[in-house]
DNA sequence: TCATTATATATGGAGAGCCATATATTAATA
DNA sequence: TATTAATATATGGCTCTCCATATATAATGA
């Protein structure tokens, strides 16, 4: 992963959160993120198609959602800069996590096992 | 420090080789980062005020010259980061650091103690 | 099974604003 | 006066955003 474009994608708002969104949460959906983040859906799905063809995002079709993950083959220090920048700006995102608690009717993902 | 202001200084090659040049030698003047970045003056000095106005880099006048440091007041997290990536891409500035190590007339500190 | 409609997501194109760069000039120190 | 560094200005290019539209899947009814 170059170290640039990996922070080009960490420098903006809406990527910022999307990532650490997901960072929290290992999974969600794009009308989970346009819910927490109070935003357009053509602009979620433009941010994560740059974080897809960037390899920063996973994506998996379940019927009619899909829903993004971190990928798992990103770079192991991207990934812990991922989770540290989370740790140390829980705040940052209160807001968008809060909406997605309150969010109704949230897509049921099918378990990967048992 | 805002998480997004902080990436957006590291999402650029001038100033992300600065800091992780700055980061690695502890301290930097303007004419040795010239000489390895192989940047004109003028545009060091540029995002040299851009780091400083946004408290990444401090900044001390030595004669006529200006060293820049990381600043020590910088948080936590955010100088964990710039270590972190420093460490998982050394590569990306060796050529940079040969450049320095190769450079004739580099100023001489004033140590700072003793 | 087929057609129709609704929901979820992706993308093309255009406009606006921002940012990086180059050049020229100024300031500060020796 | 020479060296080092900062700043002012103009310009080109990039990127974010918006709107409209396209695609994919699901649900419904005949």
């Amino acid at each position: 992963m170059n170290p640039i474009q990996f922070y080009k994608c960490l420098a903006d708002d809406t990527r910022l959160r999307t990532l650490l969104l997901i960072t929290y949460e290992e999974e969600l959906c794009v009308c989970e993120l346009t819910t927490a983040l109070e935003l357009s859906q053509p602009k979620i799905s433009r941010h994560l198609a740059l974080l897809r063809s960037s390899d920063l995002l996973q994506d998996r079709r379940q019927g009619q959602w899909v829903f993004y993950r971190i990928n798992p083959d990103l770079s192991a220090w991207a990934r812990s800069i991922l989770l540290d920048t989370l740790k140390a700006n829980q705040h940052f995102i209160a807001e968008n996590l809060s909406n997605l608690i309150q969010m109704g009717d949230r897509p049921q993902r099918t378990s990967l096992c048992c």
